[in-house]
RNA sequence: CGGGGUAUGGCGCAGUCUGGCAGCGCGCUUGUUUUGGGUACAAGAGGCCCUCAGUUCGAAUCUGAGUACCCCGACCA
């Protein structure tokens, strides 16, 4: 391809809404532009790199047995109604209505789909297991798109889905998935985790997710030094130490004190100048129609996956589980939220297990701008459960082997689940087995966020010109550069290198732009092609190319009879790394 | 959904407080120049100052309503 006919636009400036690395460079390198909140057109920069993340996957999908096919963005709400998910998925379904007023949404996954399609074609064991996947836009409504592709509300995506006749079977399924995801993210050259993870509103119980390593991740997970163990920490198990008891001092008196506009543990903190450790959250949810009150340490979050199992164990209707909001609490607690507190609370409290050895704390005191200092259990809280119900954190201990908990910040770019029965059974779609017995299929569900990858990518190898394309992703391998447009040596060179790559199946870009050589190399730096070869006067005179990859700071002089093959050479052993 | 912010040429911004000819840099076009790190000079093109409604002799600027986008938060209690 000539750069002169090629749709790149590139900036020379940051743009204004874009914050993290990925976003700025894949706006400035001309690879994206934004339509809408969270909506991006890809350019053919973009286009190109992600159709070759989507054939990396295709590879390893098809490797592993999944057959691919396309079901359509848009679904009927009937299915929708039938998995009950019509109702469940909220507000991020997108929905409309055809001419006639019928109910449809698009399609943020495709369980239903996908099911419906196995209940009326498959009816016997002996066709399973099967796996079909597809590559495709999805769409939800997210309530905070944000960095670019990381978070957008239409997004490609490769979802799969197994379907086996036992629970022995969809493990198999499983393992197969999971073994195909570390081949695929092994290609990306990523830095990643396969940790474990809740299961979130698609529903199941086994799940792994494949977070890469980035600062700017929106996830925390927590990996173990001492054994394998890594999970996000919505879902870490922690051990609690047994040590954790009643510290031995004597209560002080209960008292008021002012805190004006200081909402959060932070500013209250340094406004009484106490450490974060000495402050006890209170935390309002709602279970179905009751009330409950969490108290977690200043410096630890509550886990909502831990406290809805607590409330599930304790008979509590948990299907509707959520938060409080502002009007909720301020109703309850009879105070702006900022100030709620245990102390006078009418509602059931439950408590995590590192504010049990607590004395003399701080809370909030269920009135407008004020605290409450030396709370003591007993004599001013009466809790109803003690329980393990805190975030994992970085020092905490395994809850396996009871080593010590690492954290990292994580980009999810897979993600996958064993569904069971969950679809199958509320949408019938049931086979027989060898016994002839009717029973529900077996799902699992895989899905790989191909736009974001393109995010993660740069995330993971960029400088500050620009970005550094693993091989196979850029979305070309090798630049062609002839320094001086008017020297007509350089130019036929150049053009004859270009061709002879081009000729040998090479994605090869010839910069043929009349422009100084400043500006190319600043444009091959920004767009983050992985070679270079430079066609300049003065090394030509002594039949010299200069040959340079766009992560190393030194080039070399490569002979100009052996240039071709040197880069061909090149890129092969690239491809036999990834 | 709550809080904060922004909206002026393709991009990045000033001008708004204190109403009075719509500006700067980059990019773009043409010519000359330069040719190994975004060359230099000259001449140009390009804007309903987000929308609507007010105030005023006069509105990018003041007032009101709306829209779009960005950030923070929804673990704050």
């Amino acid at each position: 391809m000539r750069y002169s006919k090629m749709f790149m636009p590139t900036r020379r400036e940051d743009p204004a809404d874009a914050e993290i690395a990925s976003h700025k460079l894949l706006i400035k390198a001309g690879f994206i532009r934004q339509v809408a909140r969270g909506i991006y057109t890809l350019l053919p920069l973009g286009q190109r790199s992600v159709r070759r993340i989507e054939r990396i996957v295709r590879e390893e999908m098809d490797k592993a047995g999944a057959q691919e096919l396309l079901m359509p963005a848009i679904q009927p709400a009937e299915l929708w109604k039938e998995s009950n998910r019509w109702n469940e998925y909220g507000p991020e379904l997108m929905r409309f209505q055809d001419r006639k007023q019928s109910d449809f949404c698009l399609g943020p996954t495709h369980e239903e789909v996908i099911t419906d399609i196995l209940r009326n074609d498959v009816t016997s064991y002996k066709q399973l297991p099967i796996n079909l996947y597809q590559i495709q836009s999805k769409f939800r409504d997210e309530i905070r798109p944000r960095f670019g592709l990381m978070r957008g509300r239409e997004f490609i995506m490769k979802d799969a889905y197994s379907f086996d006749v036992d629970i022995e079977g969809a493990n198999k399924s499983y393992d197969i998935m999971y073994k195909a995801y570390e081949a695929i993210f092994d290609r990306f050259g990523f830095e990643y985790r396969a940790v474990e993870a809740d299961s979130g509103n698609i529903g199941g119980s086994r799940s792994h997710e494949f977070q890469v390593l980035a600062e700017t991740g929106e996830d925390e997970i927590v990996s173990c030094q001492s054994c394998d163990y890594a999970a996000n920490v919505e879902k870490a198990e922690i051990q609690i130490a047994k040590s954790e008891i009643k510290n031995e001092v004597e209560a002080g008196t209960l008292e008021e004190v002012y805190t004006p506009k200081m909402k959060t543990i932070a500013e209250v903190s340094t406004f009484l100048e106490r450490k974060p450790e000495d402050f006890v959250k209170t935390l309002i949810y709602l279970a179905g129609e009751q009330f409950i009150a969490v108290l977690v340490r200043g410096d630890h979050n509550a886990n909502e996956l831990k406290l809805k199992n607590l409330l599930k164990s304790d008979g509590m209707d948990t299907t509707e589980f959520r938060m409080a909001n502002d009007v909720e609490v301020g109703k309850m607690t009879k105070a702006p939220v900022g100030f709620a507190g245990p102390v006078g609370l009418k509602m059931p409290i439950y408590a995590d297990l590192s504010v049990a050895p607590m004395a003399n704390f701080i809370v909030g005191a269920n009135k407008k701008d004020t605290h409450f200092l030396n709370v003591n259990f007993e004599r001013d809280v009466e809790i109803s459960e003690f329980a393990d119900l805190r975030e994992a954190k970085g020092g905490d201990a395994c809850g396996k082997c009871g080593g010590v908990l690492e954290s990292f910040r994580g980009i999810e770019v897979g993600h996958i689940f064993y569904l069971g029965t969950k679809y199958s059974a509320a949408m019938k779609a049931r086979v027989q087995n060898k016994e002839g017995e009717s029973c529900p299929l077996e799902m699992g569900c895989y899905g790989i966020g191909i736009t974001r990858i393109l995010a993660a990518v740069v995330e993971q190898n960029h400088d500050e010109k620009g970005i550094m394309w693993p091989m196979a992703i850029a979305p070309f391998q090798v630049m062609i550069q002839p320094l001086q447009m008017k020297n007509e040596d350089v130019v036929s060179t150049a053009e004859t290198i270009y061709k002879a790559l081009k000729d040998a199946g090479i994605d090869a870009l010839l910069d043929d732009r009349n422009q100084g050589a400043g500006t190319k190399f600043k444009d091959f730096e920004l767009i983050g092609i992985p070679l270079r070869v430079t066609i300049g006067a003065r090394g030509l005179a002594e039949g010299k190319i200069e040959y340079k990859k766009r992560t190393d700071e030194a080039f070399e002089m490569i002979p100009l009879d052996g240039i071709v093959e040197h880069v061909i050479c090149d890129i092969k052993s690239f491809k036999l790394n990834t």
